[in-house]
DNA sequence: TAGATTGTTAATCGATTAACAATC
DNA sequence: TAGATTGTTAATCGATTAACAATC
């Protein structure tokens, strides 16, 4: 039954997530099952787009009754790879980095956050959130002798691309980039990388606040 | 010159942040000018593409010559908005918001943080990074009495539904949500979302480093 | 069975790319 | 002038939406 064989345009990847949170919602409601038209009325889309983005990975659902709530997000979350055990790594342990440590949930998404490094002889040695924080100097070394999947990158922009470098010679499969750099990796080593550019989302924000000339509505 | 007739798609506004990022580096390292050949080819993007997106707002180049690196750039942030003196308010001083207010550059993208919010007596009457953090009960008042651009939410995910209503009450025009639910506003209100879902992007990641079932490279 | 809703193909729409005349 | 590169229209490609037979 499943497909999955064309790739999947990153238009659909990116809404999986999504998906998996509302699915997670609804499951905690107690909700047991729903149909494609009302997922698409609580999020937002059409439901034509959400059973042709299901139609990627095979069919989930069931003729006549929709999908059953907890099926369907276990299965999305299996194709988001939540259950591969997922290993990360914490690059930079300043404000944002201690944040990322200490109040996102990676658990939930399905990493383990194994170790942080930083320079700062302050924080070396000391654990946040049970995290132990490694010198940088050690890193190399650390990703000799642990699989690690994900680097997380919370370092000064000026330093991130070195770090990029780094992690990626010591075989991690991707890097989520809080630093704000493109960052270019050493050709033809298949790593990706996830951005999250806080100024570019400003600014689209501020794109979009920005528009009327005019502030009283009366537009379209 | 100016064309901005036609709705602008948000995938063409997802990229303006990007060429003004690319085009403060090129300023920096000295570039006086630049063809949408080069730039496309700094940037992963096409030539076309580029030329394209910038004829959504007018033309900024010149044939034969290209485009002067210092006139697009001030060019795109003026479509974004960064002259506009907008304004920003922080809701939630923990690790995040913290984070946010002493690391972000907000001035950098046109924005002058004027105040944070939050519960937490030990916070409240201090400041940070010379932002004066101020009881969450003042916030109402505070609306009434400053223009708000923007609110910035940075509380736990419980809450931030009704930060955002008082917010979209109190008339700000944009929410830079932090917090990992899809906010639905009071109907009508116009005001725009933008969310930045760590969980979303970190399960993209996911995705794309959970794909070749055998981890050695061989695709193409 | 009748009703509902999916899986899946076809039609439409929009975004990207190509092409080239205009012009610096 | 000749060369370069844009502005802008046309062609292509891909993503979304519509439609409907399959089937629970």
């Amino acid at each position: 039954m499943k497909k999955e064989n064309g790739k999947v345009s990153i238009a659909v990847i990116r809404r999986l997530p999504r998906y998996y949170r509302h699915l997670s919602e609804l499951r905690q409601q107690g909700a047991v099952r729903i149909s494609s038209n009302a997922l698409g009325k609580a999020m937002g889309l059409t439901a034509s787009q959400i059973r042709q983005d299901l139609f990627c990975f095979g069919g989930f659902g069931q003729q006549g009754y929709g999908y059953n709530v907890e099926k369907l997000r276990d299965e999305i979350g299996d194709i988001l790879g939540i259950n591969r055990g997922h290993t990360a790594v914490v690059l930079g342990v300043g404000n944002l980095g201690h944040a990322l440590i200490q109040n996102f949930k990676f658990g939930n998404n399905g990493f383990r956050v194994e170790a942080a490094f930083d320079i700062d002889d302050d924080v070396i040695g000391t654990t946040v959130g049970n995290i132990p924080v490694y010198s940088i100097d050690e890193l190399d070394d650390y990703l000799v002798r642990h699989r690690v999947d994900v680097g997380v990158i919370t370092v000064p922009r000026n330093v991130a691309p070195l770090m990029a470098e780094r992690l990626v010679n010591g075989g991690v499969k991707g890097l989520w980039n809080f630093a704000n750099v493109e960052l270019k990796l050493p050709e033809a080593e298949h790593v990706v990388v996830e951005n999250v550019h806080f100024a570019d989302s400003l600014l689209t924000l501020s794109y979009m606040i920005s528009k009327p000339e005019n502030d009283d509505g009366e537009e379209e």
